[in-house]
DNA sequence: CATGAATGAGTGTTCATTCAT
DNA sequence: AATGAATGAACACTCATTCAT
């Protein structure tokens, strides 16, 4: 009986991030209108009434997939940089491997097609990702890029183009994997691609120093 | 009389470009099922009905604004790879900016943020997207690339993920434009963004030849 | 040019009823809603602004169509019933016929289905056709009935009843012709199915003379 | 508390056959394509939303109607002429009467007008109807007069048309109740008539057998 | 006289939201 | 807490009607 009532306990925990999980595939296959709330339901395995026990809208439960979304992304890399000891090479390459390895390869890579898709119907919460998650983005890889300048081992380069020009591919793969890689249209393998990118990168701005 | 028949001739020729215009930017600003064709109607400055006059469906509307926003893209680009006799870095670079002057900065730009954001909703589109588009894109750089590695003027690189890494942040600037950027998150003057890119990306490319 | 003139007048007042004998058509089919004007211009090949020359407005021309299938079927008859001189039974048998081969059998046949499909949308329209056709049609037969009674060739019969009794399944043989006749239901053929009907009704109130 | 969930559910389980008995009323009136949905959910009491929580389509609501409409005629008469001992004409008189009773005088006797009315528009469900009910109920009176003659009680007549001849009178009544009828165009007593028919139609079909 | 492009009110259908159980 | 029947506002689509040509 105590082990029944843990497990209602945990299933009631458990219910929010059950439920904005199915909200995010959901979401990201059909945009945020096309998502229907009885599917959202359905696919989380409760009634459409229980959705309002958690959430007092479809725009508040929306903006929870979001958010949610974006808190794991948040607390990956900071760390990582203030760390690290290696070459900064091997710092950019390792940031955007492990990056893709715990965010962008799970189901939270859907966020960023949301995003942009949503970005017209919801500005508020599209300044806040952006404020959040793409400024702390750029700074982390503007960190990097100015150590490696630093050292020498990148060349002079102007760093606010060459952030883009780093993340642009990687976001690209993202999108093209919850859009048109959707659609049968035939994808890169990611690993094979990342690594080619990154020497490619790599090589366009490597210094002099070793 | 006979210049207003010219007038009532010409506005029924006109209709349907002027009805896809309008549609491209709601779609594109709401989403296809956040766009509700009153809007549409009332942005090309007709009722509801007259919509019906020219298209058969919501759907049907939407394909055509694909389909619309493909053509001129189509028609660009193979003419200059073809009789281009300067050098393949200027060859690059002309092939970007003169596309960002004639598509990418007109209101076409939003087509690809739309193909993204409806791609799940219209997968057979997609496809057609993908191969009439995309894949041709793809062709005409990879002429490009390959032009510059037989000259010596680039060095042996992967070509087709430096299709994607020279695409990827132009692309991703667009995306931009219709989305985050339009909720002012700030954004990059595109001029100097993509001349920025280019160096670059040609730097990170360049052979030993001169 | 004299020719031409002629024909375009001969046309013009040819005009309505061609629309009317369209609409009969399609009214009969589709009934009055699920009628669109769209189809009665195009089946009598005009456009569908020239409708609105000649009737009022939808309404307008259901009521032709009403009053015009009206009128041929009024001008029969009576004067048979008047100056007949054989016998009795058959006066009945060759005012029946006649009038299947002359009326019923034609497309006015499909007037009756249409007035009782639509008499509940137009309550006057019907009491007009009620008294219009109907109660002469009743009273044609009241004659032709006391008529035989009177000469000893019928026995004596309620005679309201007997009216019914005899026309019912003429009317129904036109309603089946024009609904479920129409799907395939497989039907009569009219010549034997009238006769025998005949027959029967003619034993059934045969009386003792000759 | 269970009283409540008793009624809820008796409730539920009563919903489609309360919608299909106002939408019979609706259509019988103004026909299929002049039916609002509106109005039928107003007549059955509730809003129009529900109306889909029963019936995936206006389409799909007047087939249940007509299905719904049809079962209760099905059922009856097949047992009544299995176990008659009687004449063949009081079993003839008892059958009208009973249905006349039981069904044409109830408001599913308005079935038949509708299914006249709109078989243009759903020959399928027109093929099912006469499949069903038509070719049923002939083969009860086919049954009725055979047994009628083998005993010498009627006269040896066309069977088929018999059939049609005895029925028509009884069908254009129901027709004329809910169409010209209802337009205050007069009409006769049920019984009276239905009386008149039958002795009319035994005498007219009456053998010389006791 | 004839056309057909344009209109806009009306209807079938969907779906976020509520609430009695 | 959880359900799901019920709601009603919103939207795609149709079609009778108008009017400039």
């Amino acid at each position: 009986m105590e082990a029944l009532a843990h497990t209602r306990q945990r299933r009631k925990e458990a219910r929010p991030a059950e439920l904005t999980a199915a909200a995010l595939e959901l979401f990201v296959e059909k945009g945020f209108v096309g998502t229907r709330l009885d599917d959202v339901a359905a696919r989380a395995g409760v009634s459409k009434g229980t959705l309002y026990l958690y959430f007092d809208s479809k725009e508040a439960l929306f903006k929870a997939v979001i958010r949610e979304g974006i808190l794991p992304i948040l607390d990956e890399g900071a760390g990582m940089v203030d760390n690290f000891t290696g070459s900064s090479a091997d710092l950019l390459r390792g940031l955007i491997l492990e990056w893709w390895k715990r965010i962008g390869s799970t189901s939270l890579g859907g966020v960023p097609k949301l995003m942009i898709s949503e970005s017209g119907n919801f500005p508020e919460l599209a300044n806040y990702y952006h404020d959040t998650v793409i400024t702390r983005g750029r700074e982390l890889m503007r960190r990097v890029l100015l150590r490696g300048m630093a050292s020498g081992e990148f060349r002079a380069i102007e760093v606010e183009t060459a952030i883009d020009v780093i993340f642009a591919p990687v976001i690209m793969m993202l999108i093209w994997r919850y859009s048109l890689g959707a659609c049968g249209c035939g994808s890169h393998d990611p690993a094979t691609y990342l690594k080619t990118h990154l020497d490619l990168v790599l090589n366009g701005i490597a210094g002099s120093a070793p």
